[in-house]
DNA sequence: TCTACGTTTCAACGAAAGTTGATATGTAGG
DNA sequence: CCTACATATCAACTTTCGTTGAAACGTAGA
């Protein structure tokens, strides 16, 4: 990941409703939620959704799917492993005691920590 | 860390020079950077930075510390890892194998991966 | 105390982002 | 084909953000 691509995402999960939007979708796990759903979770109209979601896909943090009359959105769980990845890249210089609590820390959800295994 | 901590530093680093600045920061360590030093690294006016500073400041991502004439800044190892756990809080239900690749690829940095502990 | 240096604050301008309402696309069923 | 539904697009308005220049603050040395 460039900086561009990562600016374009911080930028996006930057603002309420895009926030809600990519935590909703995280939590929903690859299944995804209709737009529709979505506008009713995070409380904001379809139009105006549509725009957010536009940018969000744009800046690789979800992607989408059409079921029927329906648009799925899902969680880009790559692209939001690649934005993190750039923000703590070249954290330890040679000191692993400093980036260790960041990685601890996300180790702290429910799965097994360095188990990066498809289970 | 509550959404409107988050969101606060999102927006921080959903800006060119202020990414810059964290990404300066994390790369250098606790030690951190001069403001002075920082303003020549992301290239911007003095009192420009002293503005995104106070930004991402104000959004726990940073910190600072007077010696003598200067003000080190360094990043907040703290802030960023509530950041990035608050992001991905409740990404598995029950399917570790979904944001097993998202722990995976922070691990992707030079310290030992699953190891939390201070070597 | 005076001067030099580093950093911060302030007001104002220009540019960009978010919201709104109306309208268009695309899909399914009668 | 026509209607109903879900979602997307567009133009206009309002607000917020980033930059700039001038000035203030704090610190150190002469």
């Amino acid at each position: 990941m460039d900086e561009r691509q990562a600016l374009a995402a911080f930028a996006a999960l930057g603002q309420e409703h895009r926030l809600r939007v990519v935590r909703a979708l995280v939590t929903a796990g690859p299944d995804g939620l209709a737009a529709g759903v979505l506008a009713e979770t995070v409380n904001v109209a379809g139009n105006n959704l549509s725009f957010h979601l536009k940018e969000l896909s744009h800046a690789g943090l979800i992607t989408s799917r059409r079921e029927g009359k329906s648009v799925i959105y899902s969680a880009a769980y790559g692209g939001l492993s690649d934005l993190l990845a750039f923000l703590m890249r070249d954290c330890c210089q040679g000191r692993p005691e400093v980036c260790g609590s960041v990685v601890a820390a996300l180790s702290a959800c429910d799965c097994p920590a360095g188990d990066t295994a498809h289970a």
